[in-house]
DNA sequence: GTTATTACTTGCATATTGCAAGTTATTAAT
DNA sequence: ATTAATAACTTGCAATATGCAAGTAATAAC
């Protein structure tokens, strides 16, 4: 039983490859924590409000790295907690999430939770600068 | 076995519970085929490059009308072919869905069609032009 | 040295998806 | 008017993915 992923794409279509790799039910939550949450180890995340399974967030853990989507890392001294951080690749995600939030806010906004709606205004004023305001934050921490 | 949707949110996130709606293997190329591939009926959507099995192309067809994604309807004269649409709720998905052929394309370009490169390109060169003339095309059909 | 933390793995139950084969109601062809 | 073909499904079962509870091994903290 291998872990490797088995990298099988339904088309050539980009959609549908990039749905293939980040599709699933789980890896776009856990990109969401690190780029708002900063979360950054395998209990942050397993923390979160939905609540993920251990096996689960440990294979997409895996898979992201694997897609270079995420770099697992250590802190110096510490020998014990993995820091997951997002590469360029991953932080290039941050649109397609923006989007959503802001389909989510239009569309099923009673589920909005309050705090993220300041935050979904922001984006809507002007996407280009929010977008580049957190890349900068990205860069630094 | 009704075929009612369960309605569990994993949490009042609103990214969490967008990809509680949308975010299965399906929903979003079934919308790409309405956006881009102008594909109407049943048959259509069974017919794509993906190879949707019928049972499931079945419950998300019912699944995204009941969200208020597509309307289901019928042309006059015909009592056996039902035309599905989008809805404003299933146009504003148009953003995301660009996002990720945007992402797709910088990031997993060796799956990229070749026919949807000048595609993302338009696109990428003024996103809000590119949403505003689609959102008309669609309008116009 | 004992206890707690971190990052996992394992086994098994449940849920979702995939595949092949029906079924029913229309519409088209002869 | 039959017969055949098409459209939109449903059904049953296999395969895969996810969920849940419990372990385990290696640090790190007390």
């Amino acid at each position: 039983m291998s872990k490797i992923m088995k990298s099988k794409f339904r088309s050539n279509c980009p959609i549908s490859s990039a749905l293939d790799v980040i599709g699933d039910k789980w890896s776009l939550l856990i990109i969401r924590d690190m780029m708002f949450a900063d979360k950054k180890t395998y209990s942050d995340f397993s923390k979160s409000a939905e609540g993920i399974a251990t096996n689960i967030l440990s294979s997409r853990l895996l898979m992201l790295e694997q897609l270079g989507i995420i770099n697992k890392g250590k802190l110096e001294g510490n020998k014990k907690t993995n820091i997951y951080s997002l590469t360029q690749r991953g932080q290039e995600l941050l649109p397609i999430i923006l989007e959503i939030a802001q389909w989510s806010d239009n569309n099923l906004n009673e589920h909005l939770k309050d705090g993220a709606k300041p935050f979904v205004n922001k984006f809507k004023s002007n996407k280009d600068d929010f977008i580049k305001n957190m890349y900068q934050y990205f860069a630094t921490r």
